[in-house]
DNA sequence: GTCTATATTCTGATAGAC
DNA sequence: GTCTATCAGAATATAGAC
């Protein structure tokens, strides 16, 4: 059974993704964990607190990922791509703790460490593909395609119709057998 | 000189960009638009229609940027990754008003009409890539290379050390003259 | 460790003067 | 068209019982 701390982490990402950074209170993110309000603070001392938490399981989760992109059997760029698209990502995975982040970052001196966060999320990524692909500018362009997936799983929109992401990955696989 | 209705809308993108959505309050969005809160709600009878506002001013912006896209001098995918890096936007453009929107993002029913919007965007992208790269997968692929871009530039997250998006324009503009 | 109750500040929105 | 004044409700956080 999940420790109340971690329950309550997974009830913030849920309303974080679901219901947006508006409608994160701690009361809802206390309904939501099934605790009350005071419980949810003896956790998270302050909402501050419980951003904090979440960053480190960010942080967590980002350095175990690069450790699956790099033993994935299909190779790192079908791994990180396929985990990026609209339901893609491992149950436990960073996905879904990486979208949740994306809602609370923002230009602040006080989202400087939620950006940094990030930004180490996408530096471990990269040195995960690189692994694979030894050239860098190939190992940032599969990423950014990954990236650009993440987008569209963050916003909820369609993928274009009659496309799917396997149809990305074959035709990049082709290029890349090709030049590498 | 713009009118006081815009000034409204551009510190209502500036204050989701530079500070996020939970930082937004009307008082907030009227002091850095230079109105006074009663001034705020003459334009803007309430919060909501503050958010239908930015959306008809995105919709308007991107069917603008289609045509720039169709009409690019260097080509409809170098203005697209361009103008979706950091700092690539053109005043006045679709970029910072997309970026702003994606704050508000969320997986609400009140947040359709914002999803709605923000996929109108990129079918129009879309379609105005498909113009240039006649094939489906090749557009999408080029479309979510900006859009990687686009995450980056949200995150304000740092680029890789040394590699720079001309040399991502480089790479795939040597790959799409060879296939097309 | 978890709860209820409460203090205090802030937010969205209204009313009405100018 | 723009302002000030104000209200009702919600938000974060604290205090203290169990």
């Amino acid at each position: 059974m999940a420790g109340a701390r971690d329950r309550v982490l997974d009830a913030y990402e849920t309303l974080l993704i679901d219901h947006g950074a508006g409608a994160v209170t701690l009361d809802a993110v206390a309904a939501e964990a099934g605790v009350s309000k005071g419980g949810l603070l003896y956790h998270f001392a302050s909402k501050d607190a419980l951003v904090s938490g979440l960053l480190d399981r960010l942080r967590e989760r980002s350095a175990a990922d690069a450790d699956a992109i790099r033993s994935a059997p299909d190779g790192a760029v079908a791994y990180y791509v396929r985990t990026s698209a609209p339901g893609g990502g491992v149950p436990g995975g960073v996905t879904r703790t990486y979208l949740a982040v994306l809602r609370i970052a923002d230009g602040t001196e006080t989202g400087r460490a939620v950006r940094d966060a990030l930004a180490a999320v996408d530096a471990d990524a990269f040195a995960a593909l690189r692994a694979e692909l030894h050239d860098p500018v190939l190992a940032w362009l599969a990423q950014l395609v990954g990236d650009g997936l993440y987008l569209r799983t963050l916003t909820g929109t369609p993928l274009p119709a009659g496309i799917g992401v396997e149809d990305l990955l074959t035709r990049m696989r082709a290029y890349l057998d090709a030049v590498g």
